[in-house]
RNA sequence: AAACAUUCGUUGAUU
């Protein structure tokens, strides 16, 4: 059980969700009994996944091993069926812990915000202060988030104007409100919040540089790069992402390569979503060849790597190396959304 | 000897 764990534990911290599930069947062909930290790993798994047959499964095995009532499972469970979009199964769970804290309620928010539910998440908010339980800065990154999604900036201003009378300032809330107005288009703003938060860190200036990226507005974002660099904060993958999606406009190219040699220096070439950007920056910028090499370099191809492939030589107008795409495609079992 | 856990912020293609 202890090396059944650690296997899963180690999967999961490396975010090898698909891992941690197969791990899982293993250890039930092997009739090894899990754990609550493994019944952790595992519906996290699912929660992340979005698998919510499994993790309903998983949901009974819990119970079956009588876990259900154990503190940070029914958080798991909660966050879970939250994440599946199976609200009313997210809302049973959480109605039969005894003990909730704030997690368990940011859950449940979660839950409803991100599926748009207005007024269940005002009914929760509501009942949650009937309880006594103030929102922390979590819940309020929550809500920002699904303003961010929806673009419903006056909502979002709304909540940024109570953060500022309760919270004192907080990271997570920042970077989100960083990101909610660049994504809103206000980009003086979310340059403002961002120069008012003390700590920066990697995923502020990401944020913030994901909206400059998002406008075509290069040298601002890569201006950002520098600063960082200045800053001795370090880049990490999704740095390199929001970059690389800064130039896809004329003029950006040797800027890109720069960028590239850069990720080939710390290392991140290999991540998936890392390489998918680089391929697509260089489908964007027309070098289809460079393209097809980052392309070919990588040790897997999703669907979203193939898409943007095919989507260059659509645009290119050969037709016979968009079915080539497709049939390679077909026959590494990736099919086509 | 070993795993110790839940909620939150940024990021990839197409539409």
């Amino acid at each position: 059980i202890v090396s059944w764990n650690a296997l899963i534990t180690g999967h999961a911290e490396y975010e090898q969700y698909d891992e941690v599930l197969s791990f899982w069947m293993e250890m039930q062909m092997a009739g090894i009994a899990p754990n609550t930290a493994t019944c952790v790993r595992i519906l996290q798994a699912c929660s992340v996944l979005e698998e919510a047959d499994r993790g309903q499964e998983s949901h009974s095995e819990v119970v079956h091993r009588g876990f259900e009532n154990e503190f940070f499972v029914s958080n798991t469970l909660v966050d879970m069926y939250s994440n599946c979009g199976l609200l009313e199964d997210s809302q049973n769970v959480f109605s039969k812990i005894s003990v909730r804290d704030a997690a368990s309620w940011n859950a449940l928010i979660a839950g409803y915000s991100g599926h748009q539910l207005e007024k269940e998440t005002q009914n929760v908010l509501w009942e949650m202060h009937c309880e006594g339980v103030s929102p922390d800065s979590i819940t309020f990154a929550t809500l920002l988030k699904a303003c961010g999604s929806t673009g419903a900036i006056d909502k979002g201003l709304d909540i940024h104007a109570q953060i500022l009378k309760k919270e004192s300032e907080d990271l997570y809330a920042g970077s989100t409100l960083v990101d909610l107005y660049a994504k809103c288009g206000f980009l003086q703003e979310s340059q403002y919040v961002f120069d008012k938060l003390s700590d920066r860190d990697v995923v502020c200036w990401n944020a913030l540089i994901s909206g400059y990226a998002d406008k075509g507005l290069t040298e601002e974002a890569l201006g950002c790069i520098e600063q960082m660099q200045c800053e001795g904060i370090c880049l990490d993958p999704g740095t390199y992402v929001c970059s690389l999606q800064a130039c896809g406009g004329v003029g950006t190219i040797s800027k890109a390569r720069e960028l590239h040699a850069d990720i080939v220096k710390d290392q991140f070439e290999a991540i998936p979503c890392v390489s998918s950007a680089l391929v697509n920056m260089y489908v964007k910028n027309g070098f289809l060849a460079e393209a097809c090499e980052v392309f070919d370099e990588q040790t897997s191809h999703d669907v979203i790597s193939w898409t943007a492939l095919i989507a260059g030589y659509v645009e290119d107008g050969n037709i016979e190396k968009v079915f080539n795409c497709l049939q390679k495609m077909h026959m590494e079992g990736v099919s086509p959304n």
